[in-house]
DNA sequence: CCAGTATGAATGAACG
DNA sequence: CGTTCATTCATACTGG
């Protein structure tokens, strides 16, 4: 069995001190010499290498802003006047993890999987956030209605609020 | 430490537009605007955030990966089932390790500094080496004074030094 | 129910 | 620095 474990596995001290120092302290990008007192601190209580220090610093730093991507993820504004032309029960646990046991799956009230081609969408990288007129509603049948204006939506979705995505 | 974290679980019409544009389309690295339109397209049938769009690319292609890598490798099950215990890497001796790949920075002549000038926190008398759980103390609740006094001088010494020289 | 498996999620490491 | 790879953990799912 050679499992060699050629990652850092940092504890939960470190982990701890890390974080104090990148969050509460504000280093985001600490200095050859901060790193390597870090280092020096952390490689305590495991083995630990300076470079670990320095991959955790550049990380948080781009999970940071992927973070901040996904939650700045436009909410479509689905709700509209009314009803978006289909029904879409998307109406998920979201958080709950009373899944076990029960069987979800499908749990939209239509269970016409007969889309025999899928409307797909097409990926025009040419205009980011164009408009992108998806007419994929037609084909499908997909409750029709899934046009996606990217806009900023200021309303919440109601009761639903933002949680935690890439948070730990 | 479970932390209940519900996992997407995707409908079949969202796999279904998925694998349509990762195969047969070729979007495999999808840029980050192009997985916020897939998401924002997905997002119609179930909840669904941003980052399983993202993830779901980025478990193919390694899925892809995956398989094509094993061609002449036994079919040894890479997990056994259950057995999660905390597993922390006490690779000791790390003498000519592997450095396959090219590993850059790796200094370690200096560490020998120990530490001298940190004051600050407990000793583990147990070492690394030892054999201890991943958390030892700190998980189960650490009453015991496991402060993180972190007295780190990580003032604004200026730029010294650039980070780049460590670019391999 | 329990074990095994498939796959989503997380993160360290590295590339360009 | 942004993106991607590689490895591991956690959880939904499936069969017995």
């Amino acid at each position: 069995m050679l499992c060699r474990r050629s990652k850092w596995t940092p504890t939960t001290d470190q982990i701890r001190i890390l974080k104090e120092l990148f969050y509460n302290k504000g280093v985001r990008s600490p200095t050859v010499e901060q790193v390597q007192r870090i280092y020096l601190q952390l490689k305590w209580y495991s083995k630990i290498e300076f470079k670990n220090v320095y991959f955790w610093f550049v990380n948080q730093r781009a999970r940071e802003k992927q973070k901040k991507t996904s939650t700045s993820d436009v909410h479509v504004p689905m709700q509209r006047s009314g009803l978006v032309g289909g029904s879409i029960n998307l109406n998920f646990g979201s958080t709950s993890s009373a899944d076990v046991g029960g069987s979800i799956m499908e749990q939209r009230g239509e269970d016409h999987q007969e889309v025999k081609t899928l409307p797909l969408f097409p990926i025009h990288s040419e205009d980011i956030f164009g408009n992108m007129k998806t007419t994929s509603d037609g084909g499908g049948g997909h409750g029709g209605g899934s046009y996606i204006s990217l806009e900023l939506s200021l309303s919440c979705e109601g009761k639903a609020g933002n949680k935690n995505f890439w948070s730990r």
